[in-house]
RNA sequence: CGGGAAGUAGCUUAGCUUGGUAGAGCGCCUGGUUUGGGACCAGGAGGUCGCAGGUUCAAAUCCUGUCUUCCCGACCA
């Protein structure tokens, strides 16, 4: 068996054209489809069911760190979205707006969501008025619209779903707790459910959320070493409370504005997902994301007692906790395996006429193709431990990818050259000034990915402008 | 939003230059034979040629507009 080459023909290979091959791949393994409307994407049951994992981990995640789940309404009067002035000025060129209700032109025009900080001041205002009624945090899970000009499934649409958690608080240091805290729980997930090992900084000041006073976000370098913005966390000071005039009173009776975080992931992850761990053959599933961890395929569909041992064995996975299914469809064997190796399944199992008598069945890792042979009643109780041992190797192999594509660069030449050569993350030190910032931009196309928490010193001095460093950051090109 | 390319059956596409009854392969349905890496035979269904105007006796084909997708930039989860 051509173990290392190409199984799949019917999709573009990855090194020759990756953005095909990203098109490709979110289309042959359904996990997506088009619709008439431009960046506005079907979430198909393979993909919706990744999200629905995700969803699954975080909603547990956020209620035992104390929060609570919530709906706003999906329109925004434009009057209040304009209270907080560097918001309006960020999102603006990106909001959908209603102007027509039924058949009449509305007196106000009504913003769709691109996200919902406002309408969360506005309820935060009306119902607080102690420190006693602090802190609320809250999260809504929901879609929001953002009039992009280029669409790109998972990466950036017109209507994409998101998680967004707002939070007040009675004071800075525990806003700031509440930031950094849900920014690790983002790490966590990339590392236990996503096999994707996140960086995670703050943002520089040019990358800011609109309305931030801190951005922090966890940043993933996908295959084709572009950097890929996966989630973020914002400390808002008192910004929005003091253009919202969300106030409270606290024990020595004054007034004091809230402080306040927000924090959101999206179905972007999906993208983030497909382009870390995929291959030429096409998807490859971290087993805790995967909608199905196992797929089993009988082989001579015609011998009942073939299938019957297949559904036994589903039955054994399943009573271990593995998410199971069996392909029944009416295909050849060949077939099964190409499609099952198309959408990802961490594990496949083959069960013939040969394996029944001997009692045994094959099974095939999918991240590395790695076949062997396993006793039937063996194999429920070791599956799970094999879905632990592939989701450590599928982390290892996207940290090592990373290590691999992670430079130091000691002069600008060297950026420059870096840059060029397409070598994924770039650590080099920077003055902090955001002319350097935007002369990088302008001249590489790369960008400041984070200032990470683990600073290394790699000298005295901004590479770009020879003034004193003040931090190393992290750069790179970018979706 | 600028530059480029493409939209014909679920998918890949022929036909368009030079206007004249829409064709193929794959997939799908039915029956049969098959089944350990994308099976075979026979029969069958499936199309307002992206959409809207225009030219013409006649438009998939020519003209204008528009929408969507892809690529390259600028802008953003």
């Amino acid at each position: 068996m051509n173990q290392g080459n190409k199984m799949v023909k019917e999709i573009t290979s990855r090194d020759q054209d990756f953005a095909q091959w990203y098109t490709d791949v979110c289309k042959k393994a359904e996990l997506m489809d088009y619709t008439e409307a431009k960046g506005f994407i079907i979430y198909r049951p393979y993909g919706y069911r990744m999200w629905e994992n995700i969803q699954k981990y975080l909603d547990h995640e956020f209620r035992i760190t104390g929060h609570e789940n919530v709906y706003f309404p999906l329109l925004i009067p434009e009057s209040l979205f304009q209270k907080e002035k560097d918001h309006v000025e960020g999102f603006a060129p990106e909001t959908a707006i209603v102007t027509v209700g039924g058949k009449e032109v509305l007196s106000e025009r009504l913003i769709i969501r691109p996200t919902s900080e406002v309408l969360f001041c506005d309820h935060y205002r009306k119902i607080v008025s102690s420190y006693r009624d602090l802190p609320k945090k809250y999260n809504q899970w929901c879609s929001v619209v953002r009039w992009e000009k280029t669409t790109r499934p998972f990466l950036r649409g017109s209507e994409f779903l998101w998680q967004e958690g707002h939070t007040i608080h009675q004071d800075e240091a525990e806003a700031r707790a509440e930031t950094l805290g849900i920014l690790e729980i983002y790490r966590r997930l990339g590392a236990e459910l996503l096999a994707i090992p996140f960086v995670v900084g703050r943002k520089t000041d040019k990358e800011k959320f609109a309305g931030a006073e801190e951005t922090y976000a966890i940043e993933a370098l996908m295959h084709d070493n572009k950097a890929l913005q996966s989630g973020t966390t914002h400390y808002f000071g008192t910004g929005f409370a003091r253009a919202f005039g969300i106030q409270f009173q606290d024990t020595n009776k004054e007034l004091q504005y809230v402080h306040q975080t927000s924090w959101g992931v999206s179905t972007r992850l999906i993208g983030a997902i497909i382009m870390v761990h995929g291959d030429d053959s096409g998807l490859v599933l971290p087993p805790y994301v995967a909608p199905y961890q196992v797929i089993i395929i009988p082989i001579q569909m015609q011998r009942p007692e073939i299938v019957e041992g297949c559904m036994h064995l589903k039955e054994a996975l399943e009573q271990h906790g593995v998410r199971t299914t069996v392909d029944l469809q009416e295909k050849t064997p060949g077939w099964k395996f190409a499609e099952s190796e198309m959408k990802g399944y961490p594990l496949r199992i083959e069960i013939g006429p040969r394996d029944l008598e001997k009692g045994e069945c094959v099974i095939v890792r999918r991240h590395d193709h790695h076949k062997q042979t396993l006793p039937l009643e063996d194999v429920a109780k070791k599956v799970p431990q094999m879905l632990q041992e592939i989701h450590e190797a599928m982390y290892q192999k996207a940290l090592d990818n990373q290590i691999r594509n992670t430079h130091e660069a000691h002069s600008y030449e060297e950026f420059k050259a870096l840059v060029e050569a397409n070598k994924g993350y770039i650590k080099m030190m920077w003055c902090g000034d955001v002319a350097c910032e935007n002369k990088i931009k302008e001249e590489t196309t790369a960008t400041a990915r984070c200032i990470p928490s683990e600073q290394i010193h790699l000298g005295d001095h901004c590479p770009v402008c020879g003034k004193e460093a003040k931090m190393m950051v992290i750069f790179a090109k970018a979706y």
